[in-house]
DNA sequence: GCCAACGTTGGC
DNA sequence: GCCAACGTTGGC
């Protein structure tokens, strides 16, 4: 996409313009203008370029659509006259319609960016100290490539970078279609992916295709495109990170100089992130259970081919999947030792939807929550709250908690049909489930499930509501009990009186007190499928109502008290031990991640243990009722 | 396989 | 026109 962008010398030199038209969708051929700053930073708004050109800056005058500066006409003369001239910072920032986190934005955007704004009025930013591009050797500026990347590649190689992985991904999935490998039509019938003897349609598809079809103009790592300078370099630099880095004793080195590596290493190994995982959006690649698996993740079972597995109906002559014909049930294998996973292309498992609204179950209390915390790490990253826009996330506590149930539970259908739009059947692309919607904190993996009333600025009584129904979760925990309708941490749950704010459905459990949800995403991936078959039924116990999505509840946990802020040494401990008091900014949806659900990894512990420890973890918890749980003891008694 | 970043699209 | 946030992708 960098060739798009074009010059935009109304706003100074290094500005550039593109204008972006939308290819799917309701809105499809309408156009975005972005602009990008001479320090690599995407404009996507007049608002925005306001904001970051800062107040001194008036661009009244400038339009933002075609670039260019219109200067009022004349009484009469209803036509404006661009100019390719740098803007007048001399009048006063126009105030905006609509202003949105004023203060802090600029705060924002000024403090980082300082350097290469002052004095923007006109003429944005001193450029930064250019670093030398990997590949081209040219100078370039290092910080409008803001990510932290190991190559240094100027913004042309970057962009020629991308495109070829995107290319090789083509390749991979589908092929040129022109070389030698590609024409041919059968399979050889003794490499090793005809050896498996998967069903022909699958065999012949994408990245299940046989050894002697793949596709020619698939570089591989270990040959290297033998061109860039990188193949061409002969000698190790001696100074890269690679090169200093120490060999194992006895050990071949491993590694290779980073001037040596080809400039065009393609990102996805072909059997790194295969089809399947989110890093291949074309293909997924389904167990019979229903989990899609990445292909890697799923390799070792893949070998194992079934015999008996039932063959799919050919594929038309077109190659277009036949939508909705796949069953999973289809495919499932005699021995639960044994799967096979498909390629299967996402369309086939989920008839057309809106994909973006898909997220949205609409009932939930995370969708039916109207404001935004405020003070989660999406939220943070929010420009109105002065963020810098980089996560584009939903605030974490308006996240659809019926579609992480889905996620988290493919097999499981139950229960969900009231009103609520399922979800969508997606692979392992993480993205959907998101990360952002639930994520472990890194400082703690082994809570149990959690459940929190959102807590927020929108309420005033939601904070007491959270309060109230809920006990908050502690600093870097994930432990976190919502009882419903009680009207104190302490007290035993009785019935449900569905706050608003509860999260998930629970308010329609009316007898359900606890709800302990499932791990999210960590979880997800190290669970295999008989392990989530089992989960599922767990989770699908009697103990589950009609009408409640499903998830884990148990109807004989006993309420925790979370205290309130404790000691200082609890606290101390807490980063050891203890599942500790909440900090004040926590309570309000504070800096850690609002965790909606977490989680049953302890040490690995599955779900379908649960039986097994639920009356210890009951026990414990009739004994602790006022007290919190180390790490320690969950462990104890889960493990 | 995870995550951050960001292109893109929906909707107000 | 603008913002929200979904979904993709590169880096690791």
């Amino acid at each position: 996409m960098a060739e798009d962008w074009q010059d935009c010398p109304a706003l100074g030199p290094g500005w550039k313009r593109r204008e972006a038209f939308r290819k799917s969708g309701a809105s499809c051929g309408r156009s975005d203008i972005y602009y990008q700053s001479p320090t690599g930073d995407k404009i996507r708004s007049k608002v925005e370029l306001t904001r970051y050109l800062g107040p001194a800056c008036d661009l009244t005058l400038f339009d933002f659509r075609q670039g260019i500066l219109c200067y009022p006409a004349p009484k009469t003369h209803p036509v404006t006259v661009p100019r390719k001239q740098k803007k007048k910072p001399s009048k006063p920032a126009k105030a905006k319609k609509r202003q949105v986190g004023p203060q802090k934005s600029e705060v924002r955007k000024e403090t980082p960016r300082d350097g290469s704004k002052a004095g923007s009025g006109t003429a944005p930013a001193s450029l930064p100290a250019p670093g030398c591009c990997e590949n081209c050797g040219i100078h370039f500026s290092w910080d409008g490539i803001r990510r932290q990347r190991l190559k240094a590649l100027c913004r042309d190689c970057r962009a020629q970078r991308i495109a070829f992985n995107r290319e090789q991904r083509m390749f991979r999935r589908v092929g040129c279609g022109e070389c030698t490998a590609c024409l041919v039509k059968e399979d050889c019938g003794t490499c090793s992916i005809c050896r498996l003897q998967l069903p022909h349609e699958v065999a012949s598809g994408l990245f299940c295709k046989c050894e002697q079809r793949r596709c020619l103009r698939i570089v591989e790592k270990s040959r290297g495109c033998g061109v860039c300078r990188g193949c061409r370099t002969q000698e190790d630099c001696g100074r890269c990170r690679a090169c200093l880095r120490p060999s194992r004793p006895g050990v071949k080195r491993q590694w290779r100089c980073m001037q040596r590596r080809c400039f065009w290493h393609f990102a996805h190994r072909f059997h790194g992130h295969p089809q399947g995982c989110h890093r291949c959006p074309p293909q997924v690649v389904v167990s019979p259970t229903g989990k899609r698996k990445c292909r890697k993740s799923g390799s070792k079972v893949a070998a194992q081919h079934h015999s008996q597995a039932q063959p799919l109906p050919p594929l038309p002559a077109a190659q277009q999947p036949q939508r909705t014909e796949l069953h999973i049930s289809d495919l499932a294998p005699t021995s639960p030792a044994e799967f096979i996973y498909y390629c299967v292309d996402e369309d086939e498992l989920q008839p057309y939807t809106n994909h973006r609204q898909n997220r949205k179950c609409g009932a939930c209390a995370a969708c039916l929550r109207r404001m935004d915390c405020g003070h989660c790490d999406f939220c943070c990253d929010k420009p109105k709250f002065g963020g810098s826009n980089q996560k584009r996330q939903k605030c974490r506590w308006r996240q659809c908690l019926q579609f992480a149930m889905k996620r988290l539970l493919p097999s499981t259908g139950s229960g969900s049909e009231e009103g609520v739009v399922s979800p969508p059947r997606h692979s392992c692309r993480k993205r959907l489930g998101s990360p952002r919607q639930l994520r472990v904190s890194p400082s703690l993996k082994a809570p149990l499930a959690v459940l929190t009333a959102p807590p927020g600025p929108a309420q005033a009584s939601a904070k007491q509501q959270a309060g109230r129904d809920s006990v908050l979760p502690p600093p870097d925990t994930d432990l976190v009990f919502l009882r419903e309708g009680a009207s104190s941490p302490l007290q035993v749950p009785g019935p449900a009186a569905a706050s608003s704010e509860a999260p998930l459905q629970e308010a329609q459990c009316s007898a359900q007190s606890w709800a302990v949800t499932l791990p999210q995403v960590k979880q997800e991936k190290a669970d295999a499928p008989e392990e989530w078959a089992a989960d599922t039924a767990f989770l699908t116990s009697p103990t589950s109502q009609p009408g409640c999505p499903s998830k884990a509840v148990h109807t004989d946990l006993v309420p925790v008290k979370q205290e309130p802020p404790g000691p200082e040494e609890d606290r101390e401990e807490n980063r050891e031990d203890y599942i500790s008091a909440s900090t004040p900014e926590e309570e309000t949806g504070g800096v850690g991640t609002p965790v909606i659900t977490e989680i049953f990894s302890l040490g690995g512990t599955r779900l379908r243990d649960a039986a097994a420890w639920l009356p210890r973890l009951h026990k414990l918890l009739a004994v602790n009722e006022n007290e919190y749980f180390t790490e320690l003891q969950l462990k104890e008694v889960v493990l």
